[in-house]
DNA sequence: AAGGAGTTTAGAACAGTTCTAAATACTGCA
DNA sequence: TGCAGTATTTAGAACTGTTCTAAACTCCTT
């Protein structure tokens, strides 16, 4: 069991990133335990609090990385906020609109049908549920 | 013809909002075309070049009005960035990554099956379907 | 151990949006 | 119609989330 999921430095070396003191503090915070979602804001008050300190733009800059790279994916659900999701398989999300929390869901028993297709000169990137629910 | 869809005074006040002379030249903007995608930036843009001087505080209180009014509907699909679509019925949408264009799509013919049922204590508000597109 | 590229940092800068308080416009009522 | 009173508009400041800057530092290679 150990040696691959919590082997930090070799997963970020394997995705083309130098494995920093910094990046590997919020790798462990982000890919420890299951599936989560962050917005940079929250990633940073965490790392404080574990006694890890990492500058506010380092929290940005490794984010979009790690987006970059695949290891993260970034869902757009409310204007002006970014949330990042480790969960990079296929899902989509349900939003609860007062509070702004995300709960994924497993895109396997979705069937959607009837799309049209991409418009000229486009190819598909992906297709994005978001199920809005209110209180 | 005349007289029901472009009557926006009337429009406004049944929507509970005071026809303003900038409110009414937002709503013809708006609503005298087809259907419209716009962001406050740019609806600020064209009122401006159309001799219709508005504030761009302006422009962000209507739109936000006009959408709690249920006359527009906003679209998120970039961090950052809000669209308001004049378009309030049910469809989905295209968004074509790089440049930010973005394009409705009926969502009569589309059929999403296998959806989970809301988490507890929570009601369905709407379902976004956004197709991401490259090209 | 040293050099150099890649990274981190604090703070400034920036983009989009909302707030403030003073001026102005719409509405209801005389 | 004219007036009072509330809603609205405005310019600019403030604010939030994010990116940039350039100097200091760290990781990797040799």
């Amino acid at each position: 069991m150990p040696g691959t999921s919590h082997d930090f430095t070799a997963r970020l070396r394997a995705a083309g990133l130098r494995p920093t003191r910094q990046r590997v503090a919020l790798a462990r915070l982000l890919f420890e335990g299951g599936s989560r979602h962050v917005t940079a804001e929250s990633l940073h008050v965490e790392v404080k609090s574990a006694q890890m300190p990492v500058s506010l733009a380092t929290v940005y800059n490794a984010l979009n990385q790690f987006r970059d790279a695949g290891l993260l994916r970034e869902v757009v659900v409310a204007p002006g906020r970014s949330y990042f999701d480790t969960n990079t398989g296929h899902h989509h999300h349900f939003f609860v609109e007062p509070d702004g929390a995300l709960h994924d869901f497993p895109s396997d028993k979705v069937t959607i049908a009837g799309l049209p297709a991409p418009p000229k000169g486009t190819r598909l990137s992906r297709v994005d549920v978001i199920v809005r629910v209110r209180r």
